[in-house]
DNA sequence: TGTACATCAGTGAACGCGCGTTCACTGATGTAC
DNA sequence: TGTACATCAGTGAACGCGCGTTCACTGATGTAC
């Protein structure tokens, strides 16, 4: 005879996890906040949209007190706003991998797989990244916007060396605009719409290249 | 001698709007039916997520009491449902309003010119319609995703149709493919970083075109 | 070596808010006799 | 033509929840004397 089955009562987000937590030492009290910063990353992750996270559903993920958050975030808002700046850092090491790459061909084959790789695996925090909600923007000079120029502009230089190469006198920020709005759309809508049929990320890809003029031309 | 400044006190969701509202007489009660969907498409529109749409909003966009809903639709997540639907129905019409173009190089790029006019005019109902979200998903087999696929199967048609006017052997499902993934990249990234400075859309839709091969062919 | 004290890293209770949902109700209007 | 009644189209109060934020606090640990 079986007991009738009982479900696992929900876990508030109130109740602290069953993460087993030490207080920190004295003068290691930053240990904190990077433990907040992981747990936000991992619920944008989860979310895919950074207006989701609560403050209480970060510091219950940790295994601390709402209250705890403040020492270390002035409000919810600075702490997504430090969140997804974190989240602009990963995902700018993802695409710096490929640096040591010579051969500029090869270099953007590669960086495409690195971002559609980071952008599939990681679709939340990837999500997260080009929606510009909620007031973050206003915090004073936004350090993810510098993020979100800087990574544009090593796609835009890596573009002007290869059109040069080919002898291609197209305006390289038009082309690094084609090459990114692509690559988003694919990356956005086969992570939105996964029920439907899609040819392979890297097949799309391969053929990106070739039909934007970005593979090596034979001379002529 | 001013008085202080006093701020209108923002209005709660819950409070009834000013919108007058006559009690629907005896047998029109449908009638607030489609005021709930017209008012929950309003805020798709603001919000751009589906999932930030409350009850309570919608109800008070109308102005009606939040269990009035409950006459019309079975809980809060049927509501967005028909909500969502309700947007594809809008967009499929904005697409279909290039049917009667006989050429179809030209109505390729008129329906270019649709898709990307409604995704940046509307953007939040754009925004909703390719993100499957919320449990909507698993409501019994969904007309959003029917008003998904039909609108697709167009587009697979018409890219058909020019492909094999310009002798072109390649698999129009993939190309067509290529279309919609570009076309969304461009209207998703441009809408979600307006601070950044992009070409025209227009221009970015003409060189898809040429980039793609979907332009007339020179006879070889 | 012992002890008072400041600092640090947090906790716990409470607040007001908007939320989805329920319940019992109200009052106008069409219909049956 | 008059009236009782069923139906319709809603309302209003209440519930328990998670939220961001505040406040007063606690208890361990390093430091000064």
């Amino acid at each position: 005879m079986n007991a009738p089955v009982r479900t696992a009562p929900e876990r508030s987000a109130d109740r602290p996890s069953d993460r087993p937590r030490n207080r920190n030492a004295r003068g290691e009290g930053d240990r904190l906040r990077i433990e907040l910063l992981d747990a936000a990353a991992e619920l944008i992750a989860e979310t895919g949209d950074v207006e989701k996270v609560s403050l209480r559903a970060v510091a219950n993920r940790v295994g601390v007190s709402p209250t705890a958050v403040y020492r270390h975030f002035d409000d919810h808002v600075a702490l997504l706003h430090d969140a997804v700046t974190y989240c602009w850092g990963e995902f700018a090491a993802a695409l710096a991998s490929t640096n040591d790459i010579a051969d500029p061909y090869e270099r953007l084959r590669a960086m495409g797989t690195a971002y559609t790789d980071f952008a599939v695996e990681q679709h939340g925090k990837y999500a997260v990244l080009f929606s510009n909600t909620v007031d973050l923007r206003d915090q004073r000079r936004d350090d993810s916007e510098t993020f979100g120029s800087d990574t544009f502009a090593v796609l835009v230089e890596l573009v002007g060396e290869i059109l040069s190469a080919n002898g291609d006198a197209r305006d390289p920020y038009f082309v690094a605009v084609q090459v990114h709005t692509w690559i988003h759309g694919i990356v956005d809508l086969t992570c939105r719409n996964p029920t439907m049929w899609w040819p392979p990320v890297g097949e799309l890809l391969d053929d990106l290249l070739v039909r934007l003029g970005l593979t090596p031309q034979p001379a002529v």
